[in-house]
DNA sequence: TGTGAAAGACATCGCGA
DNA sequence: TCGCGATGTCTTTCACA
């Protein structure tokens, strides 16, 4: 697939407004007919520019009330650990996101729990107890500011 | 509308690995009938369990190839300052996400940009002319080790 | 590429158990 | 609450410009 023009743009930045936006919907918005906006998403899905399709739902209403960030520096950095690393952590349902960053620290966590005692219990006996861990720095989320899954298509 | 039973959260977990998983999908894995499941839908997008449907998209194909986390020190801790700075903040396009945290740092932005250009222009001529802004530390993923949008619905 | 029409699938809703 | 059936809407495809 080439390179996305104007309508693509349009079409994905509707799509990430509203997952259920209809064909019929999109094409009333960009003034065209139903096929083209048919065609085009399921050309962009093809090519792997739409991921998935899915449903946000409310964290806090499900019951998670704390989410932390958690850094992490390993002790050693060899590429066998830093594997090891990443797949122990990949497989904790309690990380929600994982990256390998430069700067202070080696990765950065999202984690979201219940609350804080589930929390401690995370760190204590999940986190503390896989392999190379070295120092570890907890931030926790005291208001979310701002969260916007959408990314900025002009 | 009462807490969730174990039909509503099974039919949760499926719709946020599809969003675009129909109602009739959905009754036949679960062993129902469409109605319920369409009723059940219906009743937790009204009481807000359910926030939007979106498409997630692949930000390093749309040209996105660089995010960065963004510890951001403020001078002065008054409420008009953080609120004021919180606003600001979420009108920049740049900030996907924003949480105000507790700890060495009041707060961390994920910051999505074109690439290290970009964000040093969005460092040095839009946060840092920001009023109040004390210090700024930031740190570059490298790796996006695991980003998962579901929460965990048992 | 785009338009329009037609077939099939789905969402939506009223009624009965 | 759930299941069934009717109706309108949407998706999907095809012939054609």
């Amino acid at each position: 697939m080439k390179a996305l023009d104007a309508i693509d743009r349009r079409i994905l930045t509707m799509l990430q407004d509203n997952g259920k936006a209809t064909n019929k919907e999109i094409a009333s918005v960009l003034g065209m007919s139903i096929t083209p906006i048919y065609e085009r998403i399921k050309k962009m899905e093809d090519a792997g520019y739409i991921k998935k399709y899915t449903t946000v739902v409310d964290k806090d209403m499900l019951g998670y009330h704390l989410m932390a960030f958690c850094n992490v520096r390993l002790k050693e950095h060899t590429k066998e650990y830093l594997e090891r690393f990443e797949e122990q952590v990949a497989e904790l349902p309690e990380v929600s996101e994982c990256y390998h960053v430069a700067g202070n620290f080696d990765y950065l966590l999202k984690v979201t729990v219940v609350d804080m005692e589930v929390y401690h219990f995370f760190i204590t006996t999940k986190l503390a107890t896989l392999d190379n861990i070295g120092h570890v720095q907890s931030s926790f989320v005291m208001k979310e500011v701002k969260w916007e899954i959408n990314v900025p298509i002009e």
